[in-house]
DNA sequence: AGAAAATTTGCAAAAATATGCAGGAATATT
DNA sequence: AATATTCCTGCATATTTTTGCAAATTTTCT
């Protein structure tokens, strides 16, 4: 049991620090640790882990550690055909000069970039989470103003 | 060209809404949405979109879309058997009042936990992102105070 | 300690996923 | 418009991953 969890523990390590595309690479670096083991139990191990495979920048596949934001889900009453007309964009508010853009999980970085490349003058910069974007506004300009002009960059905002 | 963006986009939100286990179900939910496709082309839009496939809570796959913390890679010096010594722990540094511990990615969080919980009267909280915990020192209390402290909990910080 | 229960593991087979190849469609070039 | 180039796709197959089962190991209980 000491074992299984050092091998754990050292499979995390390994998933942190290197690329490896398969379960015969993890495999090799579990074993050149000094671990015995087979790739089935390397299978239940990265299920228990909850390692996911992933494609990489590169194009190869990577085993990559899990994190919360993997497993939020949109609850959604809306057909995946109603949900394609409206990219992304979840919900808007304003406080004072600044604005908050919620986005299905995933999509504020794509939205933002949006934003910030159409150069609308009302808003002087955003910076986005993973479902969140914050947008701080010019000085004196109406809340209503900024929905306007977002509905170019961002259709069917209302 | 036209039917691949949709198909693409029509599977991101399949998957941010649902919790699909297998590429068949990935495929028949695709197919219920009236895109005509095959295991391989899935198989590569899943590629392409570097969605992947996780164990879920509940103790079955899902599929889940990627974000930037899934590739963070840590440039380690060290062996894996030397990384192990130290579960997580990367640095610690200090401004003012405030305390910034770096972790390997994933561990921000459980080190945070075991400092909240080990009731150190020199800190007043903690806050956790994925590999970076802000702490909150009480007023008057120096540095070195706190790595003293906080030594019990997280070993090896020196 | 010894027996019973629970966990871990390897093996082999099943299931799931990835990919080489070739044809077809879309896009760009002349 | 015709040709070349690039992109997309299905088919069939190779590769990879998961899992049922039985044996081995570890833990718990008496």
């Amino acid at each position: 049991m000491k074992v299984k969890n050092n091998r754990l523990e050292a499979l995390r390590l390994i998933i942190s620090s290197q690329q490896l595309g398969s379960q015969d690479e993890l495999l090799s670096a579990l074993q050149k640790e000094g671990f015995k083991l087979t790739q089935a139990t390397l299978s239940r191990d990265l299920k228990q882990l909850k390692v996911a495979k992933a494609a990489s920048m590169s194009g190869n596949y990577v085993y990559v550690l899990p994190n919360d934001t993997m497993y939020k889900r949109v609850s959604t009453p809306n057909s995946i055909r109603e949900m394609m007309k409206v990219p992304g964009f979840v919900s808007i508010n304003f406080s004072g000069n600044m604005g908050v853009i919620k986005t299905r999980p995933g999509y504020a970085s794509s939205i933002a970039w949006n934003i910030d490349n159409s150069d609308i003058p009302e808003i002087i910069g955003t910076i986005a989470g993973d479902d969140t974007i914050f947008i701080v506004i010019k000085e004196g300009v109406r809340h209503q103003e900024v929905v306007e002009a977002l509905n170019d960059v961002v259709p069917n905002m209302r």
